[in-house]
DNA sequence: TCTGGGGTCCTAGGACCC
DNA sequence: TCTGGGGTCCTAGGACCC
């Protein structure tokens, strides 16, 4: 029996892909999309000829380069990425209205009681003939073993797994293929001889308890072959950040505030877009030596306006001075967002000039373009 | 041979309150 | 002289995911 019918999708290889699709000088051949040689930065994705040659994700662009020194490097196109995405979870939509979108490539189907198999290749099929890019999916009754099937089956294919199989499955599966389960938990259960998912199903609550803390529960149930957790078709964002690693470190604080006020901006922007406000802003500052830190303050009313959102951002900026190095990265952050409409609008008066000088910059960017106008922080001061 | 950018969730200490 | 017991909010950091 099929308690539910869960089909994870997920692009095959996506941002190069798409690259390879618009560029048909590129197909057949190693894409690295992250960066060009000599930059910093890491794989985003590469092409599976470029998987050949030991070349994966989040791998140094530089590391890349030695391994495949005639490869095809790209820088990445996010909003081209995004409009693909888009197309493709409108696809999705027209076989289930309970679609949640987990990534940019990738996403949960409930599409019970109907049959998945058929149905994960209808999308497969349209996916391609329209969009000219391949997918994988996965079906299983739950989403953690829809994923893992889907991992598995990479790419361009289609794997299943039904209920009566799971328990065989599980028994020989590394421990590290569940979800929550990275580098640094893998290794711990590994220094404690368990290394399958059969071998952490054998230890008993007390152990999860202590092991685990709070997600014990949630742990147990992966070792067990069970996932209640539904998908969501209208999971709210969180959180909203921006961040720039420099192509070379940083000392100036006046550029420094520069950047962030343009950082606050872009951040600001894609706020109001969702018609979303905050009550906390934050920054992020990474040195030279990789030593990160982050800061964040919340004000007592919300706010969505450039000026607010720097304003927390150069304050928290500039308390951690003096510098002792060079900065590496900074990032804009916001969170605790809610919706504007249902902000009282007595706690929107004070601010309400700022509020207002940003909607008219939102216009003109979108009327103009982005260097039409700024805050004045955030014009770079030529050396 | 250095280490991107965008997120989510959990922990843990201190403030603050009853 | 030793200092309750909970609950919630805020902040910083870390693990993890794509």
């Amino acid at each position: 029996m099929w308690p539910k019918v869960i089909i994870l999708v997920d692009a095959d290889a996506f941002y190069a892909s798409v690259e390879q699709r618009d560029n048909p000088q590129y197909r057949g051949k190693p894409v690295i999309v992250g960066g060009k040689p000599g930059q910093r930065g890491v794989v985003s994705a590469c092409s599976y000829e470029a998987r050949k040659y030991g070349v994966h994700s989040a791998m140094p662009i530089s590391r890349a380069y030695r391994l495949c020194p005639h490869g095809i490097y790209v820088g990445t196109n996010m909003d081209k990425y995004r409009a693909v995405s888009s197309e493709m979870f409108d696809i999705y939509r027209k076989y289930t209205p309970l679609v949640e979108k987990v990534s940019v490539d990738e996403g949960y189907l409930d599409v019970t009681p109907a049959p998945g198999v058929q149905i994960a290749q209808a999308i497969r099929e349209e996916v391609r003939d329209s969009l000219g890019i391949t997918v994988t999916a996965g079906v299983s009754y739950c989403r953690y073993l829809a994923k893992i099937l889907a991992s598995q089956s990479k790419p361009d294919g289609l794997g299943v797994l039904a209920p009566e199989d799971a328990k065989g499955f599980l028994h020989s599966l590394p421990v590290s293929k569940l979800p929550g389960i990275g580098p640094k938990t893998a290794n711990t259960l590994r220094r404690e001889g368990i290394n399958t998912v059969g071998q952490l199903g054998s230890m008993p609550p007390s152990w999860f308890e202590t092991r685990f803390g709070k997600t014990a529960p949630r742990m147990m149930e992966l070792a067990a072959g069970v996932d209640p957790t539904p998908v969501n078709p209208q999971q709210q964002v969180k959180s909203i950040s921006e961040e720039t690693t420099f192509r070379e470190d940083q000392s100036e604080t006046e550029s420094l505030l520069a950047v962030l006020a343009q950082l606050s901006q872009d951040v600001g922007h894609r706020l109001r877009k969702q018609e979303l406000c905050c009550r906390t802003a934050g920054i992020k500052v990474r040195y030279s030596d990789f030593t990160t830190l982050t800061r964040e303050t919340s004000l007592p009313t919300p706010f969505s306006s450039d000026a607010e959102i720097f304003g927390c951002a150069k304050e928290l900026f500039l308390s951690l001075a003096p510098f002792k190095r060079p900065v590496r990265l900074l990032g804009v952050s916001v969170k605790s967002l809610e919706i504007v409409k249902t902000v009282q609008p007595m706690l929107l008066q004070d601010t309400n000039r700022w509020e207002s000088v940003s909607e008219v910059m939102d216009s003109l960017h979108l009327k103009h373009g982005k260097k039409m106008i700024s805050l004045g922080r955030a014009i770079q001061r030529k050396p």
